[in-house]
DNA sequence: TCCTGTTGTTTAGTTTCTAAACAACATTAT
DNA sequence: ATAATGTTGTTTAGAAACTAAACAACAGGA
């Protein structure tokens, strides 16, 4: 019974994961990668970020995201600045990076608003365990992380 | 307010994936690979199954899955025989497969206990709006599927 | 001046996947 | 019977996305 909600939120899981596995130009002229969008959302998120921050921010190594910021200044999608502190560089978006983090926002707004409506339109406690799963599942995640269980 | 559940949905997801990103022993004496498990519990789950079947269930190609399952029955996880249809080949797991399979399944085990003792302690209400929540998200994710929105 | 710590970069290698060509076999059509 | 078609699974080359490790460039102390 309850099995069957956890199959049917790991197959939920897995379709998003599908969804984001394809290229997409995002209403620019050149074609972005899963990776490269998912840089290009972390930086619109938080403008003048550091190449080491957006490592910590998406949980990837510095090498990895130097490899993606790279390939999106190419692109022309990413300009560079000297930062504050020592040896730092600030990342920030261009128009034409910009273009690609409103396009990629707006493909979510669907999304977002059914489900704001469907939260507005529940009682306070069901409310209430929805949050409560999630803090479940992540209590969970969290011990097998630390366990190394998996 | 809502967008906040979101974002710790988002979370979770991130966090799940990055769980599955590492490889395991699953009390076998060869290390296995996320992709190789994956497909490991695959045949588990429905044993005799085919090279065809795996990849649809998968969802990647057969190409794909001959590769794993070459590397899994060189691991000395899986065998193959004789299927009834046209050129058709049954995978089944081995004694060895059989642990790997066994051993993944008892790690999922807490996570399962807690989320049975959550949902036997909510009300029919809250349960319903969680499977209508699920079935919204379903619903999204299945239309920016069909029109290639991401 | 040398050592340390920080920044970001580059390189080689790995995993996982796809697309396309292929081989082997059965079924059907001519 | 021979040829075309459809199915099975496999192999190959290549791409994307990452890591680990070595590296360079610079600042701040000892």
């Amino acid at each position: 019974m309850e099995n069957e909600i956890l199959q049917v939120g790991m197959r939920l899981i897995n379709k998003y994961n599908n969804l984001n596995k394809k290229a997409h130009y995002y209403g620019v002229d050149v074609l972005l990668y899963p990776s490269e969008i998912h840089v290009i959302e972390a930086i619109g998120d938080n403008n003048d970020v550091t190449t080491t921050k957006l490592a910590m921010n998406l949980g990837i190594t510095k090498g990895g995201i130097s490899q993606t910021v790279s390939k999106l200044y190419g692109k022309g999608l990413i300009d560079k600045s000297v930062g504050s502190g020592i040896n730092e560089v600030y990342i920030s978006l261009t128009k034409k990076g910009l273009v690609a983090y409103e396009e990629h926002k707006k493909l979510h707004n669907a999304m977002n608003s059914r489900l704001s409506a469907f939260f507005e339109g529940i009682d306070d406690k069901s409310r209430d365990n929805i949050i409560g799963l999630m803090h479940i599942i992540d209590e969970e995640l969290t011990r097998m992380e630390e366990n190394n269980d998996f």
